[in-house]
Order: C-alpha cells, then sequence, then structure tokens
DNA sequence: GCAACATATTCAAAAATTGGAATATGATAT
DNA sequence: ATATCATATTCCAATTTTTGAATATGTTGC
C-alpha cells in the first residue's frame, strides 16, 4: 500500500530547480545576481521586450525564487536566497565553464547604454 | 552587431540543470546516488516500467550526466560527477528539506525486495 | 482630472515534453 | 541456434510549456 519515497519527495526536491533550469530564468538571475533590478534594466541588459521579461519573473516570483519592492514606478527584483547563484554556479562549471566567467557575468551590474535608475543615476546631458 | 553576452552563456549553464531538473531524474538520480544500479534496480526501488526509466536514463546520458558499464547482460550507470548529487540538496534545502533526509535516500542502496544483483548477490532458495 | 511611463496580465498559436505501447538489440545459457 | 532476459529505441497521442501580441494596472507629474 505504501507509494515509493523516492517519487514524492523528488517532487519536491526538484521544484527550486524546474523554476530556473530554463536559460532565460538564468540569464534573468544572472543579471540580477547579487543585486537587484527593476525590469527596464533587465530589457537592456537582455535585448529583451518587456512583457517577456515580466512573464518570466512572475514564475521565478511564483516559485518564490525572487523578491520585489517597489520604489515609485520602479520595481526591484531580487534574489530571496543568494545560494541559487551557488546552483547556477555548479550547474556551469558541469558545463565545462570556469568559475570566473561566470562571477563576471554576476558582478556585471552596471550597464553603461542602460537608462535606467540604477545604471544612470543621475544623467542630465 | 555583438549579442548579449548573457543568453549564449545562459544556455551552456542551463544544460545540466534542465537536464537533471524533472522529479523523475531526481528520483533516479538519488536512486543510483553515489553507487551504481542497474535498470532492473531502478523499477523496483521506483515501481516504473522498464521502458519509461530507460528512457530517463537515455536522456540524462545524452547530456553527459550518467556513465554506463555493462557487465554481463547487466548494464550499470553512475553519476559522472558526484557534484550533481550538491545541485540536489541544494534544490533540497531551498525546498524546506532538511540534509539529512535528502542523505537518508542516496544512501539506500540495497533494496531488500529487489531481485536485482546488488540487492541479492547470490540468493538460490 | 489626464498623459506618460513602468510593469503586469491575459490569450492564443506554436513548439516541446511526457508517458505509454510496441518493438528492437544485445548478451547469456542451453 | 534458439529461448530468455536486460536494456534500448521508436512511435504517437495527450498534455504542458513557450513565446508573442494585445491589453490592463498602477504610479507619477502635470
Amino acid at each position: 500500500m505504501k507509494k515509493q519515497p523516492f517519487v514524492k519527495i523528488s517532487e519536491q526536491i526538484s521544484a527550486p530547480l524546474t523554476a530556473i533550469a530554463a536559460p532565460q530564468r538564468i540569464a534573468i538571475l544572472l543579471a540580477i545576481g547579487t543585486g537587484e533590478a527593476c525590469v527596464c534594466h533587465l530589457e537592456t541588459a537582455l535585448g529583451w521586450r518587456q512583457a517577456y521579461i515580466s512573464q518570466h519573473l512572475m514564475a521565478l516570483r511564483k516559485a518564490d525564487i525572487l523578491q520585489d519592492r517597489r520604489e515609485g514606478r520602479y520595481i526591484f527584483y531580487r534574489l530571496k536566497d543568494v545560494s541559487l547563484l551557488d546552483l547556477i554556479t555548479t550547474s556551469a562549471r558541469l558545463s565545462g565553464l570556469s568559475p570566473e566567467s561566470v562571477s563576471a557575468l554576476i558582478n556585471a551590474q552596471v550597464n553603461p547604454s542602460c537608462e535606467c535608475p540604477q545604471c544612470s543615476p543621475a544623467s542630465t546631458p
């Protein structure tokens, strides 16, 4: 009568993994990194359209992976648990990438071609 | 002309994650654990049909995650890199599970109701 | 109030994945 | 060489996921 234990627990374990496994989610999480980012920043950083990014953010929020904070008309997203980046780093190493090439992306917080309040705090030419 | 760096690298990074993210794959990897297992062992451990297990094993082999070794008519599978289990443990912790409950599953190598050569090495009643 | 902007949601078509059934391969024992 | 067993592969329908387009919501400045 008893169900196999593996199957049930595996479902719970896989939840965070399935939430972040898509390349688009990885890109978003790397772009956010250890800091925070608004949607408009992700737009220029990733080159995707706003609605598309919002959808992935929604999925990550639903999986309890992201935290959002409103500031005026901007909404900033942040990782709820930074050890998620460990998952990404480990997977990167398994895929043959050096840890350096990953942390280089993680720390690329400021984008000169981005006009969001983080990247261009006070630009009045 | 240059493509955004995030997108390209993220695809590479996500490869191992997408390969193992499904609950069925997690279950298989946990059942194999740090040792090795034949398909027939996984059949009794997970309660699935043979063809279904073989499909997932094929996917994991294609993703370069599993190694196979033939011994007679049995084929034993083993993780190529044990740090894959770290991914699973981290994800388990993120999902609210204790590390103990995970390692309990990982070390459940021998199944009394399994008749594979590992679990019942020499049973001639 | 209204206009402009940042972000969210809904909807539908296209694409990918899942899980089952049937069948194939490859090894051993007789 | 044939039967049997362990495993692999192919095929297909059903379901799920992805992606883009359109639209809605909520905030700020006027």
